[in-house]
RNA sequence: GUCGGAGUGGCGGAAUUAGGUAGACGCGCUAGGUUGAGGGCCUAGUCCCCUUCACGGGGGGUGGGGGUUCAAGUCCCCCCUCCGACACCA
């Protein structure tokens, strides 16, 4: 009789074997000339032990490095944790204790996981973002973009909470209170550090065509969030002082329709312009407002909101005054911060109009739309169609006409073309502990200096107080800031802010080409050797931030001449998320299910064949639905990896001749299993498995063989379900190394098709008979069949056939009149 | 509001690349068998409706409506719903 399948037996003993084997190193051996193959998992926050997400993650993050290993490549797998930043602050806090420890804790039991699941790690190139060797390159590359110019600061505000007395990142705050305190923050200006990413913007765009296999809503969504638009400046003029004021806009050709000008009300003219026109007191409150808002809730602005600053402006095109207001719709961030109004045109605008009872006036009339009236109108016309009331340009098709309107403007010298984006420096600065220290010395006579390359890393100081209140714990430590400075021997003091954690991010994957390196980041040979990363894998949810900050460093590093290559990662693939009852999967909600108690349970393989056969990965699943909420039912996987091993050990103790439908079977599921993995389709491909399983049983039951797929089946399996299939391969089929160096199973392309087929008998399009006929059946054969079939000529009964359409092999329809 | 994705059995999902048997594979459920017991195991059935003692036969069916085609889940047009991202970007 068979033996029975046990996780808990086989997996420890496989684990033990194959970190003593080696199996999973990256070979750097000069003579190895197979292709390489670096797969690139993001890495995880250590914030406890794994969760779900990491292990949907990366059960198929690890299916393709073993695939691709077994066909022949020499693979490179890394881990490491991105183990700066705010969840273990917080935890220090709390605890009292510094955030070391508390990290370094959760790593390893992060790591033990991880072995005890099977990744394919190479765990020589382990790193982490915490570790002093790690980071002090973090800090070497920040210098570099300094001296380029790239890393600058300028006064920016901040979220501030007045009880606490510090700053809070965005996700500190809660609907405008301070998660701990519930204090409403305010808004507080300070200079902080930036990357001048804006300077790679139109290059962030360009390059996205070597982008070559990415979901194409992360194209969309780092597309819109550079937000590049063409359009114009213009310059207005103040009546009552002279001074001219410069505009963006998108729409020159709809500039004789501004009836009215609007600054953003902490635009620097707005407190002058106000006193001027005698509104200071109407202005105030409104500037106040703005101040006091916190950063992440300052949308809720109303869009009729807004005060008349008592002064004009005039339009460079017509010379007419328009009426000055200062509304919180304007943004200071966006363009000059002041916009020219066209009501006519624009929503906003309109409904600022509306509320101000501003006059409307159009200036392009829809087409076929006839005489519009902006007295009845209840929205802004936003259609195509001919300038009216434009001077000149009266006639001319709109918005087709906006280049001939700024051409005019810059022969008139009252604009010019402009690209604008939406795109924003990085603020890189954070008023935090648990982050790489910013390398910078303030020194009164020498201003911001660089530490010295050989001073680095600037040490993050063990005996911090983490405590809440006044500044930050490193500009609070007595002695740590207190520095000379390194040029000129005067007393100064180190920046006391550390580097937003996506800066740490930005260039793991360069670190693990060459780990331990000493003398730079990275080896510029061993990164233009495994790079650009052949296969990406990770969550949507750093579909923007973290790709973007990611790609600009591999542009910057290419400026400085450090990597041959413009873009990390031409080819990703976001999984979808584990969520409960249609919900993500949180604390509060009570709803978490944890994947290590499974692993225990049902084994690593098991959880391994849940997240991949659940659906398409990139797909999200629902925990609630594909385990039916029953946490003792057995999982349907786990029952057919029993199937598997009981007909692979009944397929090896007959010596029953194969019949060759299982040959034929076995190569066509070879190839399906192939094309799937190549596309990431996991689903179809453990489906395709399970019905070989199936086919073997019924053939073992009838007395067949099925050797030869066995051998294959244990191969097809090892990328999923790597244990089962290697304890199938050494001790069931009896091979002497492992499963996970043997090579890939190719496949026939001549005994990919099935001898026989079903063909389809259709009159009308409608099923109506079906045949077993010969694969190479001719067409004429077939017709025939098709005429001869009793049910087809039932079907046509005594209507006239017209038309027969014969596909071979598998469809003739018959297609009748009358 | 803008952009992006998706609607298929009781459930997860196949089939959409290339129009050609809709529901593969699995879960659940039903019936039968099997083990001393067991979170079991094996076999068969399982889209809906009508018809037949039964074998079988007929009709309908992929969010809704229209179209192209011998043939549409798949292609085209319109609409509805859900999910996600960005949300006053001038």
């Amino acid at each position: 009789m068979s033996r029975r399948y046990d996780a808990s037996e086989i997996e420890p003993k496989w684990q033990a074997v194959w970190a003593e084997e080696g199996l999973y190193l990256a070979s750097e051996d000069p003579d190895d000339d197979r292709p390489r193959f670096y797969a690139l998992d993001m890495f995880p926050y250590p914030s406890g032990d794994l969760h779900m997400g990491h292990a949907e993650a990366f059960s198929g993050g690890d299916t393709i490095p073993r695939f691709r290993s077994m066909q022949g490549y020499n693979v490179m797998h890394p881990i490491g944790w991105d183990s700066f930043g705010l969840p273990a602050e917080n935890a220090a806090i709390k605890r009292g204790v510094p955030p070391q420890g508390w990290t370094q804790q959760n790593m390893e039991q992060q790591a033990a996981s991880f072995q005890r699941m099977g990744m394919s790690f190479d765990w020589t190139r382990r790193l982490a973002t915490s570790d002093p060797e790690y980071y002090r390159w973090t800090q070497w590359l920040f210098l570099r973009f300094f001296d380029k110019g790239l890393a600058y600061r300028k006064n920016s505000p901040v979220n501030w909470c007045p009880k606490d007395q510090t700053v809070l990142a965005n996700e500190q705050v809660i609907q405008g209170a301070c998660e701990r305190c519930g204090t409403m923050v305010e808004r507080r200006d300070l200079t902080q550090w930036f990357f001048k990413i804006t300077d790679y913007a139109q290059r962030l765009l360009d390059d996205m065509d070597q982008l070559v296999d990415y979901p194409e809503r992360v194209i969309t969504m780092q597309r819109n969030w550079i937000g590049r638009s063409e359009g114009a400046r213009v310059t207005f003029t103040i009546a009552e002082t002279g001074e001219e004021i410069d505009i963006y806009t998108t729409r020159p050709d709809t500039l004789w329709g501004v009836t009215f000008f609007v600054f953003a009300v902490d635009h620097p003219a707005v407190e002058r312009l106000a006193e001027l026109g005698g509104t200071s007191k109407q202005v105030a409150p409104l500037r106040e407002k703005a101040r006091s808002t916190s950063l992440v809730d300052r949308e809720a602005a109303d869009t009729k909101e807004g005060v008349f600053l008592g002064v004009h402006a005039v339009n460079p095109v017509n010379g007419e005054q328009i009426p000055v207001y200062a509304a919180p719709y304007v943004l200071m961030g966006y363009g000059t911060g002041a916009i020219m109004a066209v009501p006519a045109h624009d929503q906003r605008d309109f409904d600022f109009a509306r509320a101000h009872d501003l006059p409307i006036r159009v200036v392009v009339a829809p087409d076929g739309a006839g005489e519009i009236d902006p007295a009845t109108m209840t929205e802004a016309l936003s259609h195509e169609g001919v300038m009216v009331n434009s001077g000149s340009f009266d006639g001319e098709a709109s918005p087709a006409s906006i280049t001939k309107v700024t051409a005019w403007l810059e022969a008139e010298g009252r604009g010019h073309a402009e690209v604008n984006f939406r795109l924003r420096d990085w603020l890189l600065s954070r008023q935090r502990y648990w982050g790489a220290p910013i390398p910078i010395i303030h020194c009164p006579t020498c201003g911001e200096v660089a530490v010295p390359d050989d001073q680095l890393p600037v040490e993050l100081p063990a005996d911090a107080d983490f405590q809440l209140g006044g500044e930050s714990p490193l500009a609070r430590h007595p002695t740590w800031k207190h520095v000379t400075c390194p040029t000129c021997g005067a007393e100064a003091v180190r920046d006391t802010d550390t580097m937003d954690t996506f800066v740490d991010s930005s260039w793991y994957f360069f670190r693990y080409c060459s780990p331990g390196y000493d003398d730079g980041p990275f080896r510029r040979e061993d990164v233009d050797r495994w790079m650009p990363v052949s296969q990406y894998t990770g969550g949507v949810e750093h579909a923007i931030l973290h790709l973007l900050y990611a790609r600009f460093f591999t542009k910057v590093l290419y400026d400085l001449d450090m990597v041959g290559f413009t873009e990390p990662f031409p080819k990703l693939m976001n999984q979808g998320q584990v969520i409960y009852g249609g919900a993500s999967m949180s604390k509060s909600k009570g709803n978490i299910v944890e994947p290590m108690p499974l692993v225990e349970r049902w084994g690593a393989d098991t959880m391994r064949l849940i997240m991949l056969f659940a659906g398409p990965f990139e797909d999200d699943i629902d925990w609630k639905l594909i385990s039916g909420d029953d946490p003792d039912r057995r999982p349907g996987v786990h029952s057919w990896l029993g199937r598997v091993f009981s007909v692979v050990d009944d397929a090896v103790a007959t010596d029953a001749v194969e019949p060759e439908s299982m040959v034929r079977l076995t190569h066509r599921t070879i190839e399906g299993v192939t094309e799937d993995l190549e596309r990431f389709r996991f689903n179809t491909a453990i489906s395709k498995m399970q019905v070989l399983t199936n086919e073997m049983r019924s053939a073992l039951d009838a007395g067949e063989g099925a050797r030869g797929a066995a051998e294959a089946l244990a191969q097809l399996l090892a990328p999923f379900a790597p244990y089962a299939a290697e304890e199938l391969w050494r001790t069931v089929l009896g091979h002497d190394s492992s499963v996970h160096v043997s090579t890939w199973p190719g496949f026939d392309p001549a005994l990919t098709t099935q001898a026989t087929i079903t063909m389809v008998i259709q009159v009308d399009g409608k099923l109506r008979d079906k045949a077993e006929v010969d694969a190479g059946i001719d067409e004429t054969a077939a017709l025939e069949l098709a005429r001869a079939s009793d049910k087809a000529r039932a079907a046509v009964g005594d209507r006239e056939v017209v038309k027969e359409i014969v596909r071979v092999p598998k469809l003739v329809n018959l297609v009748t009149r009358g």
